[in-house]
DNA sequence: TATCCACAGGAAATCAGGGTGT
DNA sequence: ACACCCTGATTTCCTGTGGATA
């Protein structure tokens, strides 16, 4: 992010692409600290490579390997290192060379598109339209390519993030027929990869995927420090120039990401940013300075990002809130003020629709979720069940994202008519005694 | 102690918008 | 043109509920 100080002096273009091209002083190859990046190694996982690698090999024989499942929190190295073994049983010397189709349910989110995904990535010509056709059409359409393009050979269809899946609707479906590709069938045969962040998530699994899917799996036990610093050790050597980290730059993001459960990938971002940040104010050394201002810089980015790439309705929700918390007499905020409050506002802006209170109600959900609000249920007896909500971010962080908003600019000193009221006034002071 | 407010939040239905093949 | 498909956002309908008040 470019810092917009007005007292610097006239953005120099010339001298910037000039510096530009002479190539990174700080950096040699800045992909290697990309999460999708897969190493020659992969220190400290091992026993997991292992794993996989059992279980997967009989796929250069031609036979059907298993279904499993590989447990463990974001940034615990899950899809690298399925992605590491499916390279590395690539280069086998073997007749068979099986298919590997990546799918992330995040993304490729419904039943539909994961069909049609499988399908295009197999397909060379004719690919499946992103919408319009019955499901059971795809499905079966599918078999038939499976069968003459995959031929004798193994598919292997890693379903990553699949907890997401299994919760939303039509999600145990899909995964049900996917299980029950190989019965129909005649020549390829399928195996299914799930990977999942939450453990638990087999509670809401149907037992007929269960049997076929949840049987055998794999954790991949959170990185502590040391591990972490491992990882970054290897990856430093090809993303950085030698000898521009301090001694102590790796150390401390090995800490700091291993305080946020051991997270591989937040570990990688704070080496990066601090990188990155070096880079910027042109020090030829990356020292702990860089790396403290690169984990607030990345907190306040992600956040940034999140709010931006809300649907508007959920960025007039957050507005909403925060012109309460600005403008109410005792700046209480509960969910009734919240619906009064986006209903004054949302008429300021054309083409923005009336919400009922059940939708309200999701989308404070779901900022509580994202973690820029926190919401406690409260009951106020006679005056009914309420949500009390605070604000977890800092204040001028968010003025920031809301005012950077364009169709919210104009609306962020907008003092709601409805907060003036005097029935809001009185409710406000009869809450500040009860809470 | 019964009452009753102002919501919470689950389930199912609906709507609109992107498509299809015939 | 027509009947039908899938999806995401939202509405409708609904039952549940903690605790101050009468």
């Amino acid at each position: 992010m470019l810092n917009n100080n007005n007292h610097e002096h006239q953005f120099n273009i010339d001298k910037f692409y000039k510096n530009y091209l002479k190539g990174s002083k700080i950096f040699s190859n800045r992909d290697a600290l990309d999460s999708s990046y897969i190493p020659e190694e992969l220190p400290h996982r091992d026993s997991q490579i292992r794993y996989i690698a059992e279980k997967t090999a009989c796929a250069l024989l031609g036979d059907t390997p298993p279904n499993f499942l590989c447990y463990g929190m974001t940034g615990t190295g899950k899809t690298a290192t399925i992605r590491y073994v499916s390279q590395k049983l690539a280069q086998q010397n073997s007749e068979i060379k099986p298919w590997w189709i990546y799918i992330n349910c995040n993304i490729i989110s419904t039943p539909y598109r994961i069909l049609a995904h499988i399908y295009n990535t197999i397909s060379r010509r004719d690919k499946i339209p992103p919408t319009g056709l019955p499901k059971d059409i795809i499905f079966k359409k599918l078999l038939g390519l499976l069968d003459l393009k995959v031929g004798h050979s193994i598919c292997f269809l890693v379903l990553d993030e699949i907890d997401i899946l299994v919760d939303r609707k039509g999600g145990n479906e899909i995964l049900y027929d996917l299980t029950r590709l190989n019965e129909n069938l005649d020549n390829c045969k399928t195996s299914l990869i799930g990977i999942s962040n939450k453990l638990k998530f087999r509670a809401n699994l149907d037992p007929r995927i269960i049997s076929s899917l949840g049987e055998e799996h794999i954790v991949f036990p959170s990185y502590d420090a040391n591990e972490l610093r491992d990882i970054l050790i290897e990856r430093a050597k090809i993303a950085f120039q030698e000898s521009v980290l301090k001694e102590e730059v790796i150390p401390l993001c090995a800490a700091l990401a291993a305080k946020e459960h051991g997270d591989a990938r937040k570990a990688l971002q704070l080496l990066r940013k601090a990188g990155e940040l070096a880079e910027r104010d042109q020090n030829k050394i990356v020292s702990t300075k860089h790396v403290k201002k690169a984990q607030e810089d990345l907190e306040n980015d992600h956040i940034m990002e999140y709010i931006k790439g809300m649907p508007l309705q959920a960025q007039l929700i957050l507005t909403s809130i925060y012109l309460i918390s600005r403008f109410s007499p005792e700046h209480i905020i509960i969910s009734g003020d919240i619906y009064d409050v986006h209903s004054e506002i949302r008429g300021l802006i054309p083409g923005v629709r009336q919400l009922t209170k059940r939708r309200i109600s999701d989308y404070i959900n779901e900022l509580s979720l994202a973690g820029i609000i926190s919401a406690e249920i409260k009951s106020m007896g006679h005056y009914g069940r309420t949500k009390i909500i605070k604000f977890d971010i800092g204040l001028e962080l968010l003025e920031k994202v809301l005012s950077e908003i364009e169709k919210i600019n104009g609306i962020m000193n907008h003092k709601p008519v409805f907060l003036q009221t005097d029935k809001v006034k009185l409710k406000n002071n009869i809450f500040k005694k009860l809470i």
